[in-house]
DNA sequence: TATAAACCCGACTAAAATAGTCAAGTATCT
DNA sequence: AGATACTTGACTATTTTAGTCGGGTTTATA
């Protein structure tokens, strides 16, 4: 059960976009070099970013990205659902009435793996952005 | 973030023993025939659940394998240790002074995903195997 | 005591997913 | 004009997963 570097990324270059918000664009250069991403796995994680409305581009010489929404409003379900980071801890089909072993009847652990499944959906429904870096320069007083 | 099969069917197969562990061990054939798995797959994965003495083999003819504890006392996170299915949310070292890109301090994010990883290990904690199969009994009532 | 059922154990492999790279653009600022 | 930076699709190497295979050993029972 792990955390993809696509979904850490994401998570990673927001944060570094609302630490470094202010009046201009933080260009993914800049956030390539701050948090060690390549630039080019970087600009396919925006590009789907940007399609779901978490970020805008301002393109040409000093542009970049900038949040289209306020970090309080942007909560971690949100980044993942934007990258397709899935939380996925069944085989069998959520709608159809067949169990993952074909049988018509869900298998056993199958309330068990929702369960779960809802559990760190609604860790990620809690935090925002605004959580993380304030949480972070807290620490750092 | 998604839950491997080895970890799935390990837990499923155990229901599936504490279900119908009479006086007579359980023989994997019954297991993978009831369950849908793999008799080969079953076979590497109880193997290392009997090396963390979760269950005992019987050998021989009409042999098999019968719970080495209570239900009660097999907790998620035995069985995941046992298979080595880990709960991973980082890619740094937890111990040394390393974070993810190789500077000397920590990211960012380093503090959510380690609540994340405590999040998910707290489930994992409080369901045992007892729980799985009283819940899924009263469902069938 | 022969035989079949079942566990034991290491090695190998196909398929899928991940984590990128590469290339060829277009837009905009100075 | 030139540099910087976003845009987009296609391609690929690596790693992980989910098995398979093969040759054991043990033990109940006919
Ligand atoms: S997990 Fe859904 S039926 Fe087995
Ligand atoms: S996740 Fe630990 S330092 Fe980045």
């Amino acid at each position: 059960m792990k955390l993809t570097s696509k979904g850490r990324y994401a998570v990673m270059a927001l944060a570094d976009l609302a630490r470094f918000n202010n009046i201009n664009p933080v260009s993914l250069r800049d956030i390539s070099l701050r948090q060690g991403i390549s630039l080019d796995y970087l600009e396919q994680i925006f590009f789907k970013l940007r399609k779901k409305e978490i970020v805008q581009s301002v393109r040409g010489n000093q542009g970049g990205y900038v949040l289209n929404k306020k970090a309080k409003e942007i909560k971690l379900t949100n980044i993942f659902d934007a990258v397709d980071e899935k939380v996925k801890t069944v085989q069998c089909k959520k709608e159809s009435k067949k169990s993952c072993n074909g049988k018509s009847t869900k298998c056993l652990t199958h309330n068990l793996w929702d369960e779960l499944e809802n559990h760190i959906n609604d860790f990620f429904e809690k935090k925002s952005l605004e959580d993380l870096i304030k949480d972070n320069s807290e620490r750092r007083i």
